[in-house]
RNA sequence: GGCCCCAUCGUCUAGCCUGGUCCAGGACACCAGGUUCUCAUCCUGGGAACAUGGGUUCGAAUCCCAUUGGGGUCACCA
């Protein structure tokens, strides 16, 4: 026997795609509010669209949250990382709408004999004639109600449906909108009135059997106990349909807050159509100009049929797929918007919640210094989160203030930590580069020298591709080898030969040892610079270009030490002999 | 178009509820210096905003109204 949690929020995606930076907000709060009180996170999979649902995507959903470590107390049972995560202690689920159909049927004919709810009879086709009529003629259209007087009592109308359903025909099933005005009380917004006959009689059955989002919903809040509903706005024209269920089922209305919605910097909704928004675009600006680019010759290159690819273009679908395959083929990136594509491009989990956190909130609290706190985990959030600093004003999403905020994190970390998870990053990104620096001490070298440089985890491999050569391999860039070996009568290659000399002398093979043997060797040919102090520059430039063939490299202690001795050599003694 | 929401630096925002301490603070970005063996990191400094118009008040970024602007939503999707 458990106790009712006081408080229970809920996050409830639909399995259609991915996780939405959006949607990972929204859970963020909503876990950190329950756990701000003490109450229960609950998952819901809100699968009641069969055409566009799929297991795969709920699993990628959870696979999502866990990782960003939002862990729920009631749903759908996960393992991550060997812990377990939901499950069912107020044995209020199960957590997937489509198997809670039964329940739906029950609270539905209950509004049906009550007369709230009735079949409506009409074709999608008339309907939709009448929509686009209402259009032309500049009305807003609502539904004529001709099914609820054509069978004007509960009986006749179950009469109907038992007919219907002896038939084999489908109908869907419409709510009896009330009569009155529907006040919203929001958290964040404050009361939002909606007048009476402002909404129409929408579908809560559809012809398949299956609850519409609306319905379902408010069954499973209440049946659930969800006490708070924290949601984006694109939500709070719905609510005050929830309002009016929740009062027609004799159910408790649960607190609402609505929060601002995360856009891009073009002030449009962020949605996972954006990636399908920036292929199609390409795409048509290719088309323009280059005339011979035909849909059919684009989409036999990429894999998909004309019919499909000209549907694209013309913007009536927004294959994911499609404009994935057209990101490749033009070698754009598409924007990053659904968690995967963060978490693939080397973001932290840490840095994103904080980010994400920041939009539409923040702790308003200072800092010793007189500044803003504005950087924080999920652990400060949870015992920090308070709904009244949420703020009502959307967010652009500034993917270069987070891009900043994660190269924080990955430099806040200590280099041990920084080299682990780097290191398992790399493992999927760039095996290579694990397999030619070896775990250990050289890693931890080369992760203490890369980690400055990486905004991401990806990020990081770049300035690491020296490492990615093979020793007998570096490509020497023409203006670095003139510049730094060749310059001034090959002084750089002479100091180079010196190097070498000095280095294959070194009894110990670390970062400090090589250091303190360019500075020496620096500081005993009288190399200062116009401060007087000793300056390396003029030795280290030629074994940059010896070890990477260009210019730019991390800093040449840890660089070395972590290529090993024999590389270095290798490579340096190479050098002397192609460029000499 | 109907309905709904919103309005502080380029962006995220503090301040607004409980008017004066705000010729508006922080962060990202940008610019200029500095540290540094290159590239980064790091440090210091700088420019940059209360949408407009009316009220209320001794006093308004803060309260009220209007205008303008932006966004959301109008499915048998969620």
């Amino acid at each position: 026997m458990t106790t009712k949690p006081a408080v229970v929020t809920r996050f409830a995606p639909s399995p259609t795609g991915h996780l939405h930076v959006g949607g990972a907000r929204s859970a963020l709060f909503c876990w950190a509010y329950a756990r701000k009180h003490g109450g229960h996170f609950t998952l819901r999979i809100e699968d009641t669209d069969q055409a566009r649902s799929s297991d795969e995507s709920a699993r990628g959903i959870m696979e999502d949250l866990a990782w960003l470590g939002i862990d729920w107390d009631e749903g759908p049972e996960f393992v991550h990382e060997g812990k377990k995560i939901g499950g069912d202690p107020q044995g209020v689920g199960p957590f997937f709408q489509a198997r809670r159909v039964a329940l739906y049927n029950k609270y539905l004919m209950q509004l049906i004999e009550q007369g709230r709810a009735y079949p409506a009879f009409e074709s999608s086709e008339e309907l939709e004639a009448k929509r686009k009529a209402a259009v032309a003629a500049k009305q807003t259209y609502r539904y004529d109600r001709a099914s609820y007087h054509a069978y004007p009592t509960p009986e006749a109308r179950l009469a109907r449906m038992k007919e219907a359903d002896a038939k084999g025909e489908t109908y869907p099933i419409r709510f009896y909108a009330p009569a009155e005005e529907v006040v919203v009380q929001d958290e964040v917004l404050g009361d939002v009135k909606y007048a009476a006959g402002e909404m129409d009689d929408f579908v809560i059955r559809k012809a398949d059997g299956f609850p519409t989002y609306h319905f379902a919903v408010v069954v499973d809040d209440e049946t659930m106990g969800v006490t708070h509903v924290m949601r984006a706005q694109e939500h709070l024209n719905n609510t005050p349909r929830h309002v009016a269920l929740q009062k027609a089922l004799g159910f408790r209305t649960p607190v609402y807050a609505h929060m601002p919605l995360i856009c891009n910097m073009d002030a449009s909704k962020m949605s996972k159509r954006d990636k399908a928004k920036v292929a199609r675009k390409t795409l048509k600006e290719a088309m323009a100009k280059d005339k011979a680019l035909s849909a059919a010759g684009v989409g036999a290159a990429i894999g998909v049929a004309t019919k499909e690819l000209e549907d694209f273009i013309a913007a009536e679908n927004d294959s994911l797929v499609t404009a994935q395959k057209l990101g490749a083929y033009f070698k754009i990136a598409l924007p990053e918007i659904e968690v995967c594509d963060f978490r693939e491009n080397g973001y932290l989990p840490g840095a994103i919640n904080n980010f994400l956190a920041l939009l539409g909130w923040n702790p308003g609290m200072k800092l010793a210094d007189g500044k803003d706190l504005e950087k924080f985990d999920t652990k400060f959030l949870a015992e920090h989160f308070a709904i009244d600093r949420i703020g009502k004003t959307s967010a652009k999403f500034d993917r270069v203030k987070l891009l900043s905020f994660n190269g924080d994190a990955i430099n806040g970390m200590s280099d041990e930590e920084f080299a682990r998870v780097w290191r398992e990053f790399c493992s999927h990104a760039e095996p290579r580069l694990v397999e030619r620096v070896p775990e250990g001490q050289r890693w931890l070298w080369l992760a203490k020298a890369i980690k400055p440089r990486a905004k991401t985890l990806r990020d990081g491999i770049k300035p690491a591709g020296l490492f990615m050569m093979g020793d007998d391999a570096v490509e020497f860039d023409a203006g670095a080898v003139e510049k730094n070996l060749k310059a001034e009568g090959g002084k750089g290659m002479e100091m180079l030969r010196e190097v070498l000399v000095r280095l294959q002398g070194l009894a110990e093979w670390t970062p400090g040892a090589i250091h303190g043997a360019l500075e020496l060797m620096a500081k005993e040919r009288g190399l200062v610079n116009d401060k007087g102090a000793v300056n390396v520059g003029p030795v280290a430039a030629p074994v940059r270009v010896a070890v990477s063939g260009s210019g730019v490299t991390p800093p040449l202690g840890e660089t070395l030490a972590a290529l090993g001795r024999e590389g270095v050599m290798k490579r340096v003694e190479r050098c002397l002999a192609v460029n000499g």
